[in-house]
DNA sequence: AACGCTTCTTGCCATTTGGCAAGCAGAAAA
DNA sequence: TTTTCTGCTTGCCAAATGGCAAGAAGCGTT
């Protein structure tokens, strides 16, 4: 049966309050299954992000490449978060992230159309997708000023207080460059916090 | 008379293109003039943001402070943006920024009753929002990047060529804490910099 | 004009972080 | 099983940035 399986999205469309749980039902069943193994990729850059995904179960992370040909971790993505690249989603714009699956994933997605529609129908669910696009911003404005006031292992350590399980899945090069470090350094700070 | 005066607005209002001519003078007349001094407060940390602000002409910045009581420059404003904290202003919960005139400035404001009744009103004018909101979240991913992959030289020409007015305006600490260094690291790179 | 205040620069040195390369261990592939 | 590859660590040294304090320069106020 599909709609017991949606309990995870039903209560994620219901967690911020603005739907209901009939709503929520409802919203749901729009949303059809995901799958994505390890090491695939949900969104290449150079292409538009027509995809807007709740994740369920798995991790992912997006990242891309700098002017030296780098791979830089700019989010990572656990279980109950929606995944998506918002500027190339909502502006219609090729992206210049990638979005990769970094453990085998399940999920639930809509299309942009499909988005949209339900925008303009539902009230209610637009206020969900803006209050998620400004927690969203928040919570980069945050990592902002981490990255400007905190040392390395500041920044690693809170990451270790709020996304542990990534560094189960992660391996530390994709974790450096989300810190703003390189896998040497943090190979270091790690150590050191280790003695402690 | 009070239309002539709103030209720059009603211009930003159809800068997106979602929004007619006709339109764009509707939703200006719901705006109300906004004047405040070099150093006033346009936004209290520990207060709710409550008003939209267009920024017509001058200066401002957003900043916060870190644990060690810093002030650190989140953000700069130039005329024809808009002046808000986000999640304050959407969440109605306490920002934690404070934001300030670096120059006296003029600008026109509404409420966020009035831009919340807009927004249901005018699908045109909530699509509007969106993009802002887009777009403002796009910035600062970019700022993320370069600040993980770029070093302080770097960000710094960057700003020079993307916001050279900020410089004529703010001292070189907000600039600084902007960039993510330290006033006397500014001032070096600087010097460094005019050699070339 | 004189004073106080802020801003900016600079010297000295410490700390943080990076770059490179070698080595090791474990996992995946053959 | 052997081979290959990837991920992680570590030593050595360089580069970037910070912290502090002194001094210079500019600005506004009285």
């Amino acid at each position: 049966n599909i709609l017991m399986r949606q309990e995870k999205l039903i209560h994620f469309l219901q967690s911020t309050g603005f739907i209901n749980p009939q709503k929520s039902e409802e919203i749901a069943a729009y949303f059809s299954t995901y799958v994505i193994s390890r090491n695939e990729y949900f969104l290449k850059e150079g292409t538009i992000c027509n995809t807007y995904l709740f994740l369920e179960n798995g991790f992912m992370r997006a990242f891309a490449y700098d002017t030296a040909g780098n791979d830089i971790t700019t989010n990572f993505y656990e279980g109950s978060q929606v995944v998506f690249e918002v500027s190339s989603f909502f502006h219609r714009t090729k992206s210049q992230e990638n979005i990769q699956a970094i453990t085998d994933c399940e999920g639930w997605v809509i299309t942009y159309e499909e988005l949209n529609y339900l925008f303009h129908a539902l009230p209610e669910f637009r206020e969900f997708g803006r209050h998620l696009l400004v927690k969203g911003f928040a919570l980069l404005k945050t990592r902002m000023l981490s990255m400007i006031t905190e040392t390395a292992e500041e920044r690693y350590k809170r990451l270790l207080n709020h996304n542990a399980e990534i560094f189960q899945y992660a391996p530390l090069k994709y974790i450096a460059s989300y810190l703003g470090v390189t896998d040497t350094s943090l190979s270091r700070i790690r150590k050191e916090f280790s003695k402690k």
